[in-house]
DNA sequence: CCAATAGTGTCTATAAGACAGTATTTC
DNA sequence: GAAATACTGTCTTATAGACACTATTGG
């Protein structure tokens, strides 16, 4: 091997870009955000959220991958202020995937709060139900693997992170919180049994007790809880 | 967003390269290649074994990303045949990681044989070893960062996969294979502890039985096992 | 006999799953 | 009182770590 010793130009460039998949959970229901295209190819089909990269060939050289994809899901949640959870997961190139030219794909995953799901539907921009709904939906080029790969990414993190945190409100119940558990891993947790996980992260300073206590249906008022200040940061990485 | 719809040569394109952490155990000890710099930039300093992704604007678009980081592997080793564990492990974008133009690295983890460590050792190739000389050597573009992520996903798989058996000989004794744990978690699992795991292998039909007997040194010779035909196949997934 | 590894077994701690029962609210 | 969720607790199982002991080889 040559280590960067030939000159690249003639190992032609392909365009990059980034594709998310954005999340969230409302009412026990993993939901993902799609776009509807109108262009050719695959119009009429649904997309994730995604983009170009820019990319210069002054000495800037464009944007950074992180940032590019920081872009994409600021425009297609319209949120402000910078998102907590955006990792990267994948990154999808077979030649052929996409049928205009060569196109390297970067995928993320990204959790938003569920009050954009109430806003965020119309007829380009709509939400789906993860375990249900997404096999059965014609999706453009090579999405339907990139929303699996998310999905299953999610999954694996949730038990080893404190992404559940971001998709209940500040202050929350211990059933809140199992809810978003059981939406990700698409299961029932038995409540006692995850009450008994809770306490570990209570007596592990993960979480704190908040004042007051909510109730939301027809029964007893439950204690609310806030994530510990010392974790209450970002905990996304860029590249 | 517009999903898709814009063209795309107006975002610029980039240069595309694989970069292959490959790594393999020799006396409880992980080792990983690296290749040593001759042209400019970062001459003189080690890189890990690379090359750009061959596309072309006809309507093959070039070679796939997975194709790619299997020729740089076993160009780099010389190895014949399909390598066993070769798995994408993150992707590397940063503007300016490359001074001479912009640069997207798709990087991946492999797995070689021990065997190749006593034959591939000459100047420009070299292999060091993981848990104590690669903070001490300088290396090229963001591969220390590359590096140190590839070393990441072995520790974070070698529990949930059957990695560790590409390191070992077809048949193999506890022993050999508890040495594989050690040098890949870089600490000392204990005998005792280690082959209770390994009862659990057995009994859930992982590893089966093989005849003889082996010793290796001046001690009671042991047993030997082979991983079950039905999970001697393959993992590593294309992209 | 000594050194070294193979192989068997015990005790403890942690975490997850199944399941019993009481407490407090709305209707 | 019925329904629903909050909260406390028990029993069992799986896994990992610390550690004691015997077995078989080479020197």
């Amino acid at each position: 091997m040559t280590p960067s010793s030939t000159p690249p130009s003639i190992h032609g460039q392909s365009a990059i870009r980034v594709e998310i998949v954005v999340m969230t959970v409302v009412n026990s229901d993993l939901k993902v955000m799609l776009e509807k295209r109108i262009d050719q190819p695959f119009s009429g089909t649904w997309a994730l959220p995604g983009d170009f990269v820019s990319i210069s060939a002054d000495k800037n050289q464009g944007e950074d991958l992180f940032t590019a994809a920081q872009r994409v899901l600021k425009s297609a949640t319209g949120m402000t202020g910078t998102n907590r959870f955006l990792e990267q997961i994948y990154t999808f190139g077979r030649a052929g995937r996409d049928p205009r030219m060569r196109v390297i794909s970067v995928a993320w995953c990204a959790l938003v709060p569920p009050e954009l799901f109430d806003m965020q539907t119309d007829a380009t921009v709509q939400w789906f139900s993860a375990s249900e709904e997404t096999p059965w939906i014609r999706m453009a080029f090579d999405h339907a693997e990139i929303l699996e790969i998310g999905i299953q990414h999610l999954r694996n993190r949730v038990d080893h992170s404190t992404l559940a945190f971001e998709l209940v409100p500040p202050t929350f119940t211990v059933g809140e919180l199992r809810t978003v558990y059981d939406a990700i891993k698409s299961k029932r947790y038995d409540p006692r049994n995850f009450r008994r996980r809770f306490q570990r992260m209570l007596t592990s300073g993960l979480v704190e007790e908040a004042s007051g206590k909510r109730h939301l249906g027809k029964s007893r008022p439950a204690k609310v809880w806030r994530l510990s200040e010392q974790f209450n940061e970002k905990v996304s990485k860029g590249s």
